[in-house]
DNA sequence: ATGGCTGAGCTACTCAGA
């Protein structure tokens, strides 16, 4: 089965592009985020054209999260957090695999910057709130998949120019050690477990060539429960859709488990 | 190199992204 988790940048403004990676990449089930539109205006045909079911938690322009799938996911939730500003930025369900349910997180972290603002505020105490949820549910359920638009760099090896990034909301130490605290409850990054020492980003910015000049991240995610990591068959971050006309400032990353 | 693109909402321009 292959996942996969793609801050698409408007999911009306990338429709023609997001079909031809689906016929391109066969993925299973998509983890969407930044959809930027309300559930009504959701493309949901052109999903059901393929043979995808759509699940979607939307927001008026901004944020907005969605499952898209082939497969039967059950106990959808769109609450899992207290968002005091009621931002679209979580939606989870299960789906079962090979007689195993894994419980489907998609996730779209707040950005943070500027850090002197309560933006900054907003990202910490969004995380917090995360964390206490997810150390509830390991205790309950042992196999869970937490995928989407973290806006973390893990580490310094995970951009191109740590220097000008380790003040930035997306790389101090204070939120990194806030992935750390996440990992520690029982996860593995996926992408960094299999590629120990890879430099390899899903996200360059839309300025001055970016991605020309491979001046990118890695913040797009993929966190699998300890007792999954017999059940990666690969893990992978596609870079064709970032070099297509008009596309998101992300790039999937594709992770496939048995 | 802290905004040089891009998108939504709307129809001039602001807000947001990372």
């Amino acid at each position: 089965m292959k996942i996969i988790s793609w801050n698409v940048n408007s999911v009306r403004a990338r429709i023609d592009n997001i079909k031809e990676y689906i016929k391109d990449s066969s993925p299973d089930i998509l983890l969407l985020q930044e959809i930027k539109t309300q559930n009504e205006n959701f493309p949901i045909n052109d999903f059901e054209e393929l043979g995808y079911k759509s699940h979607v938690f939307g927001q008026k322009s901004y944020n907005g999260v969605a499952i898209v799938t082939k497969y039967e996911i059950n106990n959808l939730d769109t609450d899992l957090i207290k968002d005091k500003l009621k931002q679209s930025r979580v939606i989870s369900g299960e789906v079962k695999i090979n007689k195993k349910k894994i419980e489907l997180i998609n996730i779209y972290v707040p950005n943070g910057n500027p850090v002197d603002t309560e933006k900054y505020e907003y990202k910490k105490e969004w995380l917090k709130k995360f964390i206490n949820n997810i150390k509830k549910k390991i205790k309950k359920n042992s196999n869970i998949l937490i995928a989407g638009d973290f806006n973390i760099i893990p580490e310094e090896i995970d951009v191109h120019d740590f220097k000008r990034y380790e003040n930035d909301a997306l790389g101090r130490l204070e939120i990194r050690k806030k992935y750390r605290e996440l990992i520690n409850l029982g996860f593995k990054d996926v992408y960094r477990f299999k590629n120990k020492a890879k430099q390899e980003y899903t996200f360059w910015d839309y300025f001055a060539g970016s991605w020309q000049k491979n001046y990118g991240m890695r913040i797009d995610h993929f966190l699998l429960s300890n007792n999954l990591i017999e059940n990666i068959k690969s893990i992978k971050i596609n870079k064709k859709p970032r070099a297509k006309e008009k596309p998101s400032d992300h790039t999937p990353i594709e992770l496939e488990i048995i």
